[in-house]
RNA sequence: GCGGGAGUAGCUCAUUUGGUAGAGCGAUAGCCUUCCAAGCUAUAGGUGGCGAGUUCGAGCCUCGUCUCCCGCUCCA
């Protein structure tokens, strides 16, 4: 690899870009925060990912079934969820220690150095103005209070804020007609609770038993306090989530079930297993009795792709609990009732696509014939999520060999994705498909008029070999499987 | 959000101390070509991220703003 760690993300932006992977949102406008389109390359590319998953943990399981919910649900759902209490806090910076804090929490311990201090009447009076001002969302009024009272940084010990915020992790609009008290709903912060609230609908319809899965892949939306990284970090993203239903008690023989199966995906594609790793969360999520994260190492270093989380029965629990519905299933073999736990395995596809990026992209250094070398840019994409299977080229565009080509290209388009040219020498056409990760070139010439051969091309090893035209179609459909 | 760096053609960059923009690659059209980007011809593409200010004159100086990268911070 002769790239440099530090510039080769910034390589891999400018290739995503020039070859149709990935453009800003909105860039005619100089573009929208951590916000981010798939181009022709790209979404092919995200699509065939999001397929293979499908079909992995679908198709291949099968006590797994889908589901694909809206990505409104109703405002009671992120209370149970635990997401309108854990993620709703005004926080406000010290400008010196950089030190961020919850104002609540900031003026609760002031107030509490004070009741030590004995000032019970300077500790009530705090304690009361700050509930009012909370329960107004006055950021300024509370600032002035933090102020007034001389509340400082506990490490740089000053009196030097930023304006208060509010990090309210999840996007909000209204429903209706505002005027009309509408209800304030949000744009799902995750897919998985649109599973848990069709839990019942689901295991009763499809009739499964447990333990059994529900698979979702969908938008998700974050409003992240710093997004970054590309596509890594994006506030709004794609994710590919999977719940797993169990019998209380059996979560950790699942928890590793699936921790290797996941891994196992991950390495279909041909990854190394170095590049990989499991993190084991030590603090937890307030849903969560074990959890890890599979790292991959980007560019950027190791960082998460995907989560396997052991829920337990909190969030089942909890929708019961807040929609008064049972969601117990009753188990034959044990005589009863039960709240499933949950295993769930999520992953961020466009985290995966990025993942898929920073591995294909390769500068290889080639001896040329003259001995001289050159520099071939190749995406080495694993050839079943590839955006192009195969390209179709004649040799040159006269002597027929067009008619020819082109007639291999309908026989096999039904098939896998092809993609046509004629135009310019033979070896440029071929590295415009390595940039894209076209993993086989066809190229019609002079001696397939003859015997109806042609050579098949292969992208990693530009190793050529002869076949005849026929077994094309099925050669091609044999590598993807 | 704080600190640092950066925004000039699709990409990589250049424009000597301010004088109204160039190159390579790429793209498009055509010619030539029997297998790995470097033949020939032509064409397209930039209100220098955007907006103000200073100046006779701003890509270059000042301010604001947007966006990207890095570090810190945050992270279900």
């Amino acid at each position: 690899m002769s790239l440099s760690q530090e510039n080769r993300l910034q390589t891999i932006i400018s290739h995503a870009k020039e070859y149709g992977f990935v453009f800003q949102s909105s860039e005619i406008y100089d573009g929208l925060n951590a916000v981010y389109d798939y181009g022709p390359y790209g979404s092919e590319l995200k699509k065939n990912i999001r397929d293979d998953w499908w079909k992995n943990m679908t198709q291949m399981h099968e006590n797994i079934v889908g589901i694909d919910a809206a990505i409104f649900m109703h405002p009671t759902t992120w209370k149970a969820s635990g997401h309108v209490d854990n993620f709703s806090d005004p926080m406000i910076d010290n400008k010196d220690s950089k030190k961020r804090y919850r104002v609540d929490h900031l003026i609760e311990s002031h107030a509490e150095k004070l009741a030590l201090e004995g000032k019970k009447e300077e500790e009530f009076l705090l304690h009361k103005a700050m509930d009012k001002l909370l329960s107004k969302d006055d950021f300024a009024g509370l600032k002035k209070l933090i102020e007034e009272n001389n509340i400082i940084c506990p490490i740089s010990e000053t009196c030097n804020w930023t304006d208060i915020r509010q990090f309210n992790l999840m996007f909000s609009t209204q429903l209706g007609s505002v005027t009309d008290e509408a209800d304030t709903i949000y744009l799902r912060p995750e897919t998985a609770q649109g599973i848990f609230v069709n839990f019942l609908n689901v295991q009763k319809t499809a009739r499964v038993k447990i333990p059994f899965g529900i698979a979702q892949t969908g938008k998700a939306f974050r409003n992240e306090i710093v997004a970054r990284q590309f596509i890594f970090r994006m506030r709004e993203f794609e994710q590919m989530e999977m719940q797993f239903f169990i019998r209380p008690g059996t979560q950790q023989e699942w928890y590793e079930y699936w921790k290797q199966e996941r891994l196992n995906w991950h390495l279909s594609f041909g990854i190394p297993a170095t590049k990989y790793r499991f993190h084991n969360h030590v603090k937890l999520a307030h849903y969560a009795d074990a959890a890890l994260d599979i790292e991959y190492e980007y560019p950027m270093g190791f960082k998460e792709v995907e989560g396997i989380h052991s829920r337990t029965d909190y969030d089942l629990g909890n929708h019961q609990k807040f929609s008064g519905k049972k969601l117990t299933y009753f188990d034959n073999e044990l005589n009863k009732h039960y709240i499933p736990y949950v295993i769930e395995t999520s992953i961020g596809l466009d985290r995966m696509v990025l993942l898929i990026l920073s591995h294909a992209y390769d500068e290889e250094t080639i001896k040329k014939e003259d001995g001289n070398t050159e520099t071939r840019v190749v995406m080495h994409i694993p050839a079943k999520i590839a955006p192009i299977k195969l390209a179709v080229l004649p040799l040159i565009k006269k002597d027929g060999l067009p008619d020819i080509a082109k007639s291999v290209m309908n026989d096999c388009k039904a098939y896998f994705r092809c993609f046509y040219e004629e135009k310019d020498t033979i070896g440029k056409r071929y590295r415009r498909q390595d940039a894209i990760g076209t993993p086989f070139c066809v190229t019609v010439d002079h001696q397939t008029k003859e015997d109806n051969t042609v050579t098949l091309r292969c992208r990693d090893s530009m190793i050529q070999e002869r076949l005849p035209i026929q077994s094309i179609k099925q050669k091609i459909n044999e590598i993807l499987l």
